[in-house]
Order: structure tokens, then C-alpha cells, then sequence
DNA sequence: ACTATGTCCTGCGAGC
DNA sequence: TGCTCGCAGGACATAG
């Protein structure tokens, strides 16, 4: 589940490792299920052009290259991008390897195959940016809305890049029940949950990320912020805060965990 | 316009 | 030991 602290990690390793790198050809694999894009059309707009910068909008990494052509591609729950030497064997699962000047690779690895590649220009992202939306827009962003405040997060094109792991973490820190309905939340409440999304996400940048599950960065390193979940997926745990046992119930089909007594 | 639910996909762990 | 089954969930389609 790599959400935007994951996604950001991603983003910035490849930054490092392929910007200025020049795509010669792309290979992908023969399922057309990873691809938003035909295969021909991915696959022709990036031969020959200039990566200039990779970052991260919402979930999403971003390869700018050369020329205004983004190549986006979306990490699913189990998707990977590694930068490898072209000696390296394949893995198994690999949908999509970009062929540098430079002799490297840029691989997509998707076990489960929810991860999703295209090209396009002018990519935006569905949503607001959550570390950069301030306290008013956030605000409004829930007003009116008669959905749980943890569906509410999970909305990609209200916030991007919130996702289960942040969502649950940060309705704990801000003390809010994520079966809270949105529009029902107090200014003062909102006000804490904006300050604490944005802390969540930035602490878990620094760390690397959280992995869950097999969630890597672009040299294959683990993140740490799992290490420091004060309720993702510890039912039954006690509380950080309390020591009341976490609780676990499913908001919007989501596995969601709170803590009964910090979160009203 | 908003909300809820089902679907995709594979690996893994619990339980028998 | 080896099997089945349920669960994990981001984004999108569909229905209400």
C-alpha cells in the first residue's frame, strides 16, 4: 500500500538515480491489464527522450521528461520501481522495463497487478495536495458531507494521497472516530486533524516510509514507519497513549483501526 | 452531486 | 505436511 510517503520515497530515489538518463527503449509485458495507456503508444512517446525530473503528485510518480510528456505510473497495492543494471535477471512480475542510455533500467515489478502506467501531459492529480492545502481549504473540503471522515480521506479527489495506513494514524493523533460523519466535525476538530495529516505524512517521509507489506524504495530499502504505527493493523494492542486495546471494524470496506478511548 | 458497494489480482497466514 | 479459505486494499465502475 504505498501511499504518499512511500510514493514521495519512490520518487526521490529515482530522482536521484535516472534524472538527466535518456529512455532508448521500452519493453512491456505482454498483459495489458498495468497499462492505461496501449502499450505501442507508452511505448513510442518515451523512446528517445530526456528524463528530466521524477517526483510524486498525490500517489502517482511522475517522470517528466523532455519536451512537456509525463510517464505516470501508479504503484497499486504491490507495485515496485527499482533501478537496476541491465545484468540483473528480471524478476518475476515485471510489467514494464525502461532501457536507459546510461546501460541501467528502470523496472516496474506489480505482483498483484493493480499498479497502472500511461503517458499523458499536464497531470495534475485528482486532488488537493495534502501537505500543502492550508487549515480554510481543508475545512471546506468536508463540508456537507454525510460520509465518514475516514471515506472522506480515502477520497482521492478531495485529498491525494492519503490512504489507509495515513488515514487511520492520523484520526488517532487528531483524537477523531474514523466512523465520524465529515460534516458533522467541529472547525477546532478539522483543525487538528489538518495539523496531523500533515505530521503523519512528513514523519513518515523522513522514516522512509512504512512497510506494511513488500513496499520498497527505488534501491529496494524498507521504510521505518511502521515502526512508529500507533494504530495500523495492531488490534487488540494497546494503545500508545492508554493502553485501551485497539479496535478494528471496517469503514468504506477498509480494514480501520482506532483506539476506543483517545478517539471520540 | 454524493454515497455505497463490488471488482480486480496474488501472496500469505490461519486453521484443519 | 498440505490443503482451502479469507484477507489485504487503490482506483474505478456501477448502482442507488
Amino acid at each position: 500500500m504505498p501511499e504518499l510517503p512511500e510514493v514521495e520515497t519512490v520518487a526521490n530515489g529515482l530522482h536521484e538515480r535516472v534524472s538527466g538518463d535518456t529512455v532508448i527503449s521500452v519493453w512491456l509485458g505482454e498483459k495489458p491489464e498495468p497499462l492505461k495507456s496501449p502499450a505501442e503508444e507508452i511505448a513510442e512517446t518515451l523512446k528517445g527522450k530526456k528524463i528530466e525530473q521524477v517526483h510524486r503528485i498525490g500517489k502517482t510518480v511522475v517522470f517528466e521528461l523532455v519536451g512537456g510528456t509525463q510517464f505516470l505510473v501508479h504503484l497499486g497495492m504491490t507495485g515496485r520501481l527499482l533501478v537496476n543494471g541491465g545484468d540483473v535477471p528480471l524478476p518475476p512480475h515485471t510489467h514494464g522495463v525502461l532501457h536507459l542510455k546510461s546501460g541501467r533500467e528502470v523496472r516496474f515489478i506489480d505482483p498483484r497487478r493493480f499498479g497502472r502506467m500511461s503517458v499523458t501531459r499536464g497531470y495534475t492529480g485528482p486532488g488537493k495536495e495534502p501537505l500543502k492545502i492550508d487549515v480554510d481549504e481543508f475545512v471546506g473540503l468536508f463540508k456537507g458531507r454525510k460520509t465518514p471522515i475516514k471515506s472522506a480521506l480515502l477520497n482521492q479527489k478531495l485529498l491525494h494521497g492519503v490512504g489507509n495506513i495515513y488515514a487511520d494514524e492520523s484520526l488517532h493523533r487528531a483524537g477523531i472516530r474514523p466512523t465520524r460523519q465529515a460534516g458533522r466535525l467541529t472547525r477546532i476538530e478539522l483543525e487538528r486533524l489538518h495539523k496531523a495529516v500533515k505530521a503523519v505524512l512528513q514523519h513518515a517521509i523522513k522514516l522512509g516510509g512504512s512497510s506494511v507489506s513488500d513496499y520498497v524504495d527505488a534501491d529496494g530499502m524498507r521504510g521505518f514507519f511502521q515502526l512508529e504505527h500507533r494504530v495500523y493493523l495492531r488490534t487488540g494492542e494497546p494503545c500508545r497513549t492508554c493502553k485501551t486495546p485497539i479496535k478494528r471494524l471496517l469503514v468504506a470496506g477498509r480494514g480501520t483501526h482506532y483506539c476506543p478511548m483517545c478517539q471520540r
